[in-house]
DNA sequence: GACCCGGAAGTGCC
DNA sequence: GGGCACTTCCGGGT
């Protein structure tokens, strides 16, 4: 390829540019992670943003949003956008999903979105669980202003969360970022139901909900969230009831004209674009992510939310999505549920005994970590023996309210492997017994300088497991990370292996500065 | 016949 | 090459 097909190869912002191509999607199915990304975020857009678009986009104004128009035509040298396609504040903006963009400007909507998304990835408050059915419980003693319950998430009151749901807390609403994606099977999008993740990926009503007297979250179904098949692409924008008139205004006129800057580099632009597309490539991500999405009930739907009780309404639909999804044409539910089976030993998923197409998760899908393998078919090894651990005869308890840590082999972090030692912020496992050994954790991080709290993803040493396992082992929710200069809470999931007291977890909370909450 | 179970071996990807 | 996460096939059970 000749240099001058990219003649902004060498150019320095060209890691600006190449990160906002390859990050990784700044919501996936593993959105246990906030985004990160390797180069620091002071580096990534802010320093060169104007100042007035550091701001997340949702808080922009109309002026804002023209201004980034330009900022962006001039970032990514791509043609000047129209400010008539775009008249609109950055609420409404946000709403716009890839295909509203490149309705508006066929030319660079895809860039423009893909630069907005990561905008908003970079600025808003990293939220692990976008849509926790665990309650939300403030740490005793936290005391911080409340927002108001508001189906539309007034973001100038901060990045919200949702929390909830008992008479004692409080429910925030909270943003969601609405990454894009491409869709993930090869086929043709009108040939074919959406996957879950694209589904997850079109920008959704913000709204959610908290379900009266059982503090759980679930996302609040739009007026799209129908079983009619779902559209691919279609704007939600028409859905909602904004208050901006413009929003509602779709340009579907505007052709394109061809005049891309250079066509060779847009569909490296896509090329690449699509290489962060995510995928369900686990089968329990693959079922969660269309429990959550209500297109998908007539598949599979939730039995009981709270206990993490799903069943399958159609095998051989869902069988046929799952084949779709991996890409096999020979898909059935006799497979799917042999796969299915293999969860059983890594408690992971479990079938509801004498209930048919009935199965549990046995941990909210947010604290399952990647590693936690659901199938090892030929792995032989013997490790509750050898440390001591009966697995249990009886089958798990069905009526956990809150998921709780699974105690198996597999969670010991002495036979992790090695990818799984490498643990994301929202799965990290503590040696809480061995505390005095561990470093001083870095695993979350205020940024005093940033308006929001930056999570710094650490590599957390692992100590091998204690010969002696006789200390108990808990299921932990850390709630914490308050932004109290904010009003920002974000709850930190994990699951933790307890031995210690309860004072020595307040010695914890004190060391790491996060709340330690035991629900098991 | 539909669903369920788990062993065994194969496959594709990383 | 090895591990992972299935996929495929199977015999058996309810």
């Amino acid at each position: 390829m000749a240099l001058k097909t990219f003649p902004f190869q060498f150019d320095p912002r060209l890691a600006i540019n190449s990160q906002l191509m390859y990050s990784p999607c700044p919501w996936t199915p593993s959105y246990h992670c906030p985004p990160t990304s390797s180069v620091p975020s002071t580096t990534c857009h802010a320093a060169l943003l104007p100042n007035t678009l550091t701001r997340h986009p949702q808080t922009w104004t109309k002026e804002d949003v023209r201004v980034w128009l330009n900022w962006s035509a001039q970032e990514y040298a791509i043609e000047p956008v129209s400010p008539d396609k775009f008249d609109m504040n950055g609420k409404a903006l946000c709403l716009l999903n890839r295909k509203d963009m490149m309705d508006r400007d066929p030319q660079s909507g895809d860039i423009l979105f893909n630069a907005l998304q990561q905008i908003i990835t970079k600025s808003e408050v990293p939220l692990p669980f976008p849509f926790t059915p665990y309650p939300l419980r403030l740490p005793a003693g936290t005391n911080f202003p409340v927002p108001p319950v508001s189906p539309s998430p007034d973001f100038n009151q901060g990045g919200l969360l949702v929390l909830s749901g008992n008479t004692t807390q409080t429910t925030f609403s909270t943003p969601r970022s609405t990454p894009s994606f491409i869709p993930i099977l090869p086929q043709p999008s009108h040939q074919r139901q959406p996957s879950p993740c694209q589904a997850q990926q079109e920008p959704i009503s913000t709204a959610v909900t908290s379900i009266p007297g059982k503090g759980v979250l679930s996302p609040a179904p739009t007026s799209t969230d129908t079983d009619s098949a779902p559209s691919d692409g279609d704007s939600n924008i028409d859905d909602m009831d904004f208050q901006e008139a413009d929003v509602r205004r779709v340009d579907l006129e505007s052709g394109g004209n061809g005049n891309y800057y250079d066509e060779a580099f847009r569909l490296k632009c896509v090329a690449t674009l699509k290489k962060a597309e995510p995928d369900c490539r686990l089968l329990w991500e693959f079922i969660h992510q269309l429990l959550i999405d209500a297109k998908y009930k007539h598949l599979v739907c939730w039995e009981n939310v709270s206990d993490l009780v799903f069943r399958i309404v159609n095998p051989t639909g869902l069988a046929e999505l799952w084949g779709h999804q991996k890409n096999r044409t020979n898909m059935t539910y006799e497979k799917l549920s042999r796969a299915l089976r293999y969860y059983y030993k890594m408690n992971i998923i479990r079938k509801v005994p004498g209930k048919r197409l009935t199965y549990k998760f046995l941990q909210h899908p947010s604290t399952i970590r990647k590693g936690q393998r659901g199938a090892r078919p030929h792995a032989k090894t013997n490790l509750m023996l050898q440390n001591g651990i009966n697995e249990p005869k009886s089958e798990p308890s069905l009526d956990v309210g809150v998921p709780r840590l699974a105690i198996s082999d597999q969670q010991s972090p002495s036979h992790m492997s090695s990818q799984t030692r490498r643990l994301s912020p929202a799965t990290l496992t503590l040696s809480d017994r061995h505390s005095e050994m561990m470093p001083p954790p870095t695993l979350f991080r205020y940024n005093e300088t940033h308006s929001n709290i930056h999570f710094v993803k650490g590599e957390i040493p692992i100590q091998d497991e204690p010969e002696d396992l006789s200390f108990k082992r808990e299921s932990c929710n850390v709630i914490d990370n308050v932004d109290r200069s904010q009003g920002h809470v974000c709850q930190t999931n994990f699951q933790q292996e307890v031995g210690g007291t309860s004072e020595d977890n307040s010695s914890r909370e004190r060391e790491i500065g996060i709340k330690i909450e035991v629900t098991a």
